[in-house]
DNA sequence: GATGAATGAGCCTTCATTCAT
DNA sequence: GATGAATGAAGGCTCATTCAT
């Protein structure tokens, strides 16, 4: 049974739309209320600033992401494996929803100073969950030993870079595209000699 | 003998503190009017507003790089090896500089919508400098054929992100730490089988 | 019961005041807000900007004015009468009140290009109203046939003109001095033989 | 022999061009300057101020319209005549310099109060003008004895308003539609009889 | 006589946040 | 729980005028 959504969830909803095409500092609060059915007020019942608001809804979008990642790689043992699916899964979801990916790669940075430890913990999740899974490569001898703290980080600026570019440019299609050369390139990087890749 | 630098430049150098400092929007052009010798009129007389004076920044800074990258390869003719001079002449500018990178890797969002293009001109700078070298390497036949377009790309935004997390936690190391694992990693990503890096 | 004026009527109240005083240019929008009990934010939530207050404080003087004329001339069925008693009212209406004329007649001007349009407006109202007069005493045969539409700025300006002056410089006094020879000329003008003028 | 205008008539020919078009206050003085081969220190050494170009410019627009009705009625000895001839100079000059119109019946208002004197100067002068013919006319017994003050500023106003009109409006035109009108009626006005008009 | 860089007070407007009702 | 009018500090920018060179 559908029932209607928290006022929470429909400032939200309004929020990240709005967020999302103008960025954190050209977006105004009254824009905000405007696509909503509330007050001000009501809207600063629910969230006590716009930082605040601005950060559950970065929150909101990062947790939805991981899930979907959780999911994603839940069946699959193979670390490498693993990785290659949460790639598949970051371009697949994120490549379908500009809002989204605009959102969590680009717009963060706009709020200035304020936003560091924010973009700092919504990356340092996805690092960690490559990094999980590099580790486990490297114990299982799937790899040679590598610095994997660092290079997670460097696979989340690939990705992030190529996906922001697609954005801005429209190219290249993010899972047509850019993915297989991600997966080799990356891969290949760590030390995973060329397979078959997954579904390729 | 040395003379004053231009009003001009005065502007600029004083710009490039408080924007990396601050960020743009935080930046009051008040703050940068105080530390110049100048008036806010006189400012306004070089440059016509906030944003043109920020991109002037970005230009400014982003030519220094890109020289001092340029003069840095000039003599190695091996692509490979180019590569991964660039690489560490790029780790060392900016792990020493940290307002030089705050404001390069960072800042430039933090304009909003308006920086886009601009992000883009700059960061394609330096992926066309990898991509040319990149394209050289295949043509010597010393790496496998790639979509060097896209793995540029990926290059920028590896060396970003280990850069930017740098910045915000103080590590890895630029030089000492991040760029042996990211020649490492990147090169062998595009098929360079581990030689002994150089320098290393 | 006397109750509270609204907020925009205090606005205008004082903006009013202000800008018949310095005129448009030379008022500030803080001095408008001196004169109020608000805020700046207060004001520009009810304006939109400086121009859209000038105007709304110019429509509504235009339409008090109007009103006023429309009143006296309701009763009165002969459109030379008409024309007489409209003549009346507004060098006494204008006349009692420096402010109203000043700013009705002259500081509306000093919003350079952006206001023609609305001077245009303003004064086409009193130019109608005296052209439709004009029209029925040509209809039935008061006067002569003229050029209504010409004729009725004629009037509008030959007022405008004299009531300026009086303005400036205090002379002719607008209902003893000036009335009775605007009404014998502007009348005989278009063919209204001096008959002996109402109230005269 | 033509020799280069001074400067300080090509700073006024440069200023007339700008204060007819935008009027007094959307005129920079940096937009006079570049209209004119002069730097603007070379500008204000000629005129010292805003205020003081632009009265500059008014004086010497009133002059030439001044002089312009003062050669057309020269030769004639009619008091009735010559205000036939002078309204129509009136509206042949103006009628064909659009920017002279503007200059002289609408942008100088925009100077706000400042402005106050030189308008009641400039339009006294040819309210003058007007009040001497109208003056001539009583005594040689071609008209009815009128408070020739007020009248003269009538006449002032209603010429005045219908160039407006015309520079707003595009209608009526100024000599062929307008003038008969003007004439008829103000001089029906003033008692005097429909002879046909001059050059009518 | 000229130049044009520099001055600096002043202006309109924005907007996150508050709070009386 | 809501409302939306009100707050007020702050900010980017303009421009007539000056003056060292």
């Amino acid at each position: 049974m559908k029932t209607r959504p928290t006022a929470r969830d429909r400032i939200m909803e309004a929020a990240e739309v709005v967020f999302a095409e103008k960025g954190y500092h050209d977006t105004a609060m009254d824009e905000i209320v405007r696509r909503t059915d509330m007050s001000k007020g009501g809207l600063y019942f629910h969230f006590p600033s716009k930082e605040r608001l601005f950060f559950a809804v970065m929150d909101h979008l990062g947790n939805r992401l991981a899930e979907r990642i959780n999911a994603s790689i839940a069946q699959e043992s193979d670390a490498i494996a693993r990785l290659e699916i949460a790639l598949t899964t970051v371009l697949e979801s994120l490549g379908k929803r500009r809002r989204l990916a605009k959102l969590l790669l680009v717009q963060g940075y706009s709020m200035g100073n304020a936003f560091e430890k924010k973009r700092i913990e919504t990356y340092s999740r996805f690092a960690s969950l490559i990094k999980d899974n590099l580790d486990l490569a490297v114990e299982e001898g799937s790899i040679p030993p590598i610095d994997t703290e660092i290079v997670s980080h460097l696979w989340v600026g690939a990705v992030n870079e190529v996906l922001i570019r697609w954005l801005y440019t429209g190219k290249p299609a993010p899972v047509k595209e850019a993915l297989p050369v991600l997966k080799k390139i990356l891969l290949r990087g760590v030390g995973v000699e060329a397979k078959v890749s997954i579904g390729g």
